[in-house]
DNA sequence: CTGAAAGCGCTTACAG
DNA sequence: CTGAAAGCGCTTACAG
């Protein structure tokens, strides 16, 4: 059995409020009694219980996680950093993979909720007004991360995602580039979809190059066997590309994959660039030129931002914009040079 | 405020206890009395506070899960097993990552039990004697999962990597290979180092051909840059060789990287065989044949096993040796078909 | 400096 | 069927 407060108590022949004391404000115990209790914690192998401290302190150090599918390598980075994060300000992070699903999303933050977590950090989401209405009603400290919300006043920590996109498909114009095709999210998605396909046209408007969605744009979930399927279509209606930008790096990856099979040379005929900056991005062959995301700070900093608010802290921004930047591997050719 | 139990009698005018039961023993409490306390429930929003109960209970419903490096990528599809089985179970993941420093690990592992989750699941970590210490000091259910201890008597769920080495080797064996060389983990390191390494060299020997280990093994740890070095040791003192077994995936990935960038066709010069089969075997160029781990499955099972301990089950057996199997794509050649 | 008491939010015998 | 009481393991005014 753990040994209680009360087990030190009476080793040390004192109430229970002493060895409390000597536990949260020592230097109110006088000196022999509090070494005595120290003793006795020791000898009995004595840690507190949490649960009873979170039931008077309405705090457990714990947060919750809420992510929609774990086993993507884009959260391994970015899980890293919100541990470190949450190791450095003493908390525990509790993971919930919801499987990309609403009612399992909703039911993991009312679990957490009941477990009197003390904030929740949600990835990749979109906020629906029914999460809204139930993070409203459980009055719980809320961190976007990877996401963000314009309609309802959530802090933020996330990457600028049209910009992004649209830094991408410039950095392929001025590497010559002007036949570019796109893979990317359903437009559907505000996160890898949308926004990324608004930066893509507005980098070609820009550039005076027709955006033409419609022959430049062809859709993947972001799984790598359908963004294959997804590359082959496009260079089927587009087979003159000579670029392109894929909205995140397992995109890329199964673009890169057709590409192979087919005996296109990448970069040499067709170059790619990837979005996100994974792990894999640097893994493969060619190695990956991509729009890096500071996942890892990305995640470091939502926690931190967490824990601001819990504190209740004046946050710096309510929505943070983190910077990203280009990767340059090897998966893009420089047209002009030759 | 939330609302507490108080709250919820107050308004259905009605004892504590009585709405206590209709959360627990619904059939003991009157209709009419029932029906308005499930009213009360309703409007407060009320949700049981799980830390008092857990208080009572003695039981929280949450587990605690020990990583060394949460970006491997080895764990992505491990903790989406662990999250779907504690799912199941209705129970949730506390999620350490120990950075391989054993002293963190230590001071997560008595977080972990002051915050008296249920049990604890440690990940790829050999058991060190103080490590035991702490485990049997705690009184706290442990399982092990990718790795196993011998010396104690610690359930684990795991692949037999001797046997999977073998295999590996075997297979490249059986595809013509003979100028066989590895790069693996350190000989100190007892999951992906050692018993790798045996398997290695049994095969060689069963199939008559010299072990000689100095010439036919390269280290490296886990990390794909370490591995591009080791290749390049490994060819420079063995070029004769035709294929490489690599004792994971990061590994082959970083010997492919190596091979392509010194134009060596892989596999049409030297064969590569990983092992894990990560979600990045699937990804790389050429695809990555590799003898596979039941990933997903070792992580539900190891938590599946878990909650099985905690709940006085009898185990069906102390350790769980999961069956490994050699998923073949293209980074391996048949060399006696021409 | 120290102990007794109240209280955090629940559950569960015990009586009635 | 229902309520009062004790208790889970702590913390923190309050008195002395």
């Amino acid at each position: 059995m753990k040994s209680t407060i009360r087990d030190v108590a009476r080793m040390a022949n004192v109430s229970i409020s002493t060895v409390s004391r000597v536990l949260n404000n020592p230097d109110l115990v006088a000196k022999d009694k509090r070494e005595k209790i120290l003793e006795a914690i020791e000898q009995l192998n004595y840690t507190p219980n949490a649960l009873a401290r979170g039931l008077i302190h309405k705090r457990t150090q714990t947060l919750g996680v809420i992510i929609p599918d774990i086993s993507n390598l884009f959260y391994a980075e970015v899980i890293r950093g919100m541990e470190d994060s949450a190791h450095e300000s003493g908390n525990n992070l509790i993971i919930c993979n919801t499987v990309n699903d609403q009612a399992r999303r909703l039911a993991s933050v009312k679990v957490l909720s009941e477990k009197q977590i003390d904030g929740i950090v949600i990835t990749s989401e979109p906020i629906y007004p029914d999460s809204y209405e139930l993070f409203r009603q459980l009055n719980i400290p809320i961190v976007l991360a990877a996401t963000h919300s314009l309609e309802y006043e959530i802090p933020s920590v996330r990457v600028n995602d049209e910009q992004a996109a649209y830094d991408a498909t410039e950095y392929l114009i001025r590497k010559g580039h002007k036949r570019i095709g796109m893979i990317s999210g359903s437009t559907l998605d505000p996160i890898s979809g949308l926004p990324r396909i608004q930066g893509f046209m507005r980098a070609l408007r820009t550039h005076g190059l027709e955006a033409a969605p419609e022959i430049r744009i062809e859709y993947a979930n972001y799984h790598f066997e359908e963004s294959y399927e997804a590359m082959k279509k496009l260079y089927a209606k587009f087979p003159e590309l000579t670029a392109v930008f894929a909205s995140s790096d397992e995109r890329a990856l199964g673009a890169i994959s057709y590409l192979h099979e087919n005996r296109i040379q990448v970069p040499e005929q067709v170059s790619v660039i990837g979005f996100d900056n994974t792990r894999m991005a640097g893994m493969s062959y060619p190695k990956l030129t991509t729009v890096a995301q500071p996942l890892y700070q990305m995640g470091f900093q939502a926690v931190r931002k967490l824990d601001q608010l819990i504190n209740g802290k004046q946050l710096d921004e309510l929505r943070t914009y983190m910077s990203h930047w280009i990767e340059e591997r090897h998966s893009v050719r420089d047209i002009n040079i030759n």
